[in-house]
DNA sequence: TGTACATCAGTGAACGCGCGTTCACTGATGTAC
DNA sequence: TGTACATCAGTGAACGCGCGTTCACTGATGTAC
């Protein structure tokens, strides 16, 4: 309401208000119109910044990405043990699951957006921290299984925790995130038997 | 078109097209008018059979939980070591949302329905089935961590690999099934090391 | 076996709603000279 | 430093659509006698 005209950021302002609605009400409730109304501006504002509604979800299935591959990145800052670093770094993914549940939530509901975030098994940044991670621990040991399942085994286990937190039955844990982190060490403390 | 009055058993169809409408188009191509043009019936017939649309949503849900609930049951069934019963109720779990995916969706986003399917860490016959399992495990073996924790770890092993099958990065292979079952084998085996 | 009638499970028109998107427009901003 | 003008980022009305749900209705079914 201050100055009709040329609002300072719509574009991350409307992000940042869809984060916010994917937050409340789940996928459902994410509309460009209510969009538009939080960010106080007309209904038609938006499509300066975003050629549709899909053009919006995958930007912020972007967005999201990039920030996990950031979290990741960091949480293997002065780790040294190949075995401590698959755990810090499932740690990572479960606390980025709590922390930004809408990201998280779109990144892997693909009829979503226009193209799939993740295109299948292709090294995205985050799935080859992981693949180089796996592959130092393997280094160390001797026969282990093959590379491919003991990523997925990873993933699976830090994936289904968070969830189950985020949309599952353990919701209610989430609600204190003091809980959180012990709770993903010991549970990623089992990749390490 | 054959007989105007009086469809066989609109109730089950109305639940059959919901299943096969969530499969194809997921949870936002749920919608009761497409579902009575697909049972080939007036938008108004479907609410002879549900309140509103939460109901309906709600019915698919407790039969998927059924469902489950039934086939993990049946996974266990001449399997004696503890072990070995962990790891059939986990590859049932993973086959059971690859060949019904429509029910393992719902059944994890309580947003949709009116009440939350499984009350949280309440014992839900699945979740009772774990931890029976789980308690069998570990009366075997000496100072393992916490039941809690345990079951949580193993669910989350299985539903994360569940969910990345059905929803995320793995989806390309679940298109045949074949590969399904060892996929499961290979990581519910980490349950056991 | 026939008839009367309550009940069950449909029809189809209508409602109001919120949505995505388009369109012609207009005020503010920034650049060239 | 001023002015002319292109461009950028908004407005607000309007569109068509599919949705959930309601309503008065009606044909088919099953039960009582």
């Amino acid at each position: 309401m201050a100055e009709p005209y040329h609002h300072g950021d719509l574009h991350a302002a409307l992000l940042q208000a869809a984060r916010g609605l994917l937050n409340e009400g789940g996928v459902a409730a994410l509309s460009l119109r209510e969009l538009a109304r939080r960010t106080g501006v007309s209904p038609s504002a938006p499509y300066n910044h975003f050629r549709d509604k899909a053009e919006l979800v995958a930007a912020l299935a972007r967005d999201g990405l990039a920030r996990l591959d950031a979290e990741s990145s960091a949480a293997l800052v002065g780790v040294l043990d190949p075995r401590n670093k698959l755990q810090a770094l499932g740690v990572a993914y479960v606390r980025f699951a709590v922390t930004h549940p809408a990201e998280f939530r779109i990144m892997f509901r693909p009829e979503l957006s226009r193209a799939p975030p993740v295109d299948a098994l292709e090294y995205g940044p985050v799935f080859g921290l992981l693949m180089a991670v796996v592959d130092e621990v393997r280094g160390g040991t001797g026969a282990e299984p093959d590379r491919l399942t003991t990523a997925i085994s990873a993933w699976s286990l830090v994936h289904g925790l968070a969830a189950l937190l985020v949309d599952g039955p353990l919701q209610p844990l989430a609600q204190n995130p003091d809980q959180i982190e012990p709770l993903a060490r010991a549970v990623t403390a089992r990749l390490l038997m």
